[in-house]
DNA sequence: GGGCTATGGTCTCAGACGTAGACCACCAAT
DNA sequence: ATTGGTGGTCTACGTCTGAGACCATAGCCC
């Protein structure tokens, strides 16, 4: 026992799995030839960064101006604003453009494929919506039991 | 110009559009009500986690050891693996089995839920090795521009 | 003119956070 | 007795983040 095959049904249909598995090929291909350089990895880092996904979903909306930016996001800091604009331009998700304006003023917008990355974000908002409730029973539960615990 | 529409088709479909609705309207409520208590994005901050993608990744195959986890991830440290492993068993997606053995061993296995997150997931790898060419070369060509400004 | 706004950033500093590695208690095999 | 394997915790160090000051420019108001 302690070890009963659990009986929930498989949740990933086949095409979700085919895409796991290409993922663990890679992932496995790319440590075993050059450790820590795996391209689905850090193309996961840059999505996965906490602001990178909220800029992505503010400018889904319109492009957007640096401190329009920074208001339609909320709490991040210019700092950050200004790293995460830089990446995102670097990976070719969101372009940049200049105008030369008295105090010059600078556009950000979506590219092609900026648009392209909405497809799994709205997959992953819309998990996060359906579960949260879940979660954070379960977050309730667990400071519970560890409160009981101590 | 620098202005024109961009041609390119829409890539959301209706139920995608249909969640950034839901999500951009979860998100300015939340903020309008509670700063930075957006259920949403605490959601995603979890997901969003460098380690957790890879922890559940690695969980999909198969139910893991503590040590076999680290071993399966790769290059993370106990002290973050243990911290991934907390937050991911309170959010519920993760359960935590100890064997009386003789060393004691902990096993770490999906819960439905924690299955349930991997089709998102699996969206986003798909995305992102379907891309990462065009991401390479868009940031080959940002580095390239950015060297010959300097 | 002096101060206020707004533009898009950069810079600095303190503090939070992640990482590597030592360490612990236990037991089996050598 | 040493070595290895179990699951962690603890500490020391270094990186990263966030808040806010600062810059140059051009209105606007008084």
């Amino acid at each position: 026992m302690t070890r009963e095959p659990k009986g929930n049904p498989v949740v990933l249909d086949a095409p979700a799995r085919a895409v796991l598995q290409v993922f663990r090929a890679k992932a496995g291909e790319a440590r075993a030839l050059d450790q820590s350089r795996c391209p689905v990895r850090d193309v996961l880092d840059r999505v996965g960064d906490k602001w990178s996904l909220l800029i992505l979903i503010a400018l889904s909306h319109a492009p957007h101006r640096f401190s329009a930016l920074q208001r339609a996001v909320g709490d991040i800091s210019k700092r950050m604003l200004t790293q995460s604009l830089r990446n995102l331009e670097r990976d070719g998700l969101v372009s940049r453009q200049v105008f030369a304006t008295k105090p010059p003023s600078v556009e950000y917008a979506l590219t092609a494929m900026g648009e392209s990355s909405l497809v799994p974000v709205v997959g992953l908002v819309g998990w996060a919506s359906a579960h949260h409730d879940a979660i954070r029973d379960a977050r309730l539960a667990f400071d519970a039991k560890e409160a009981a615990m101590a």
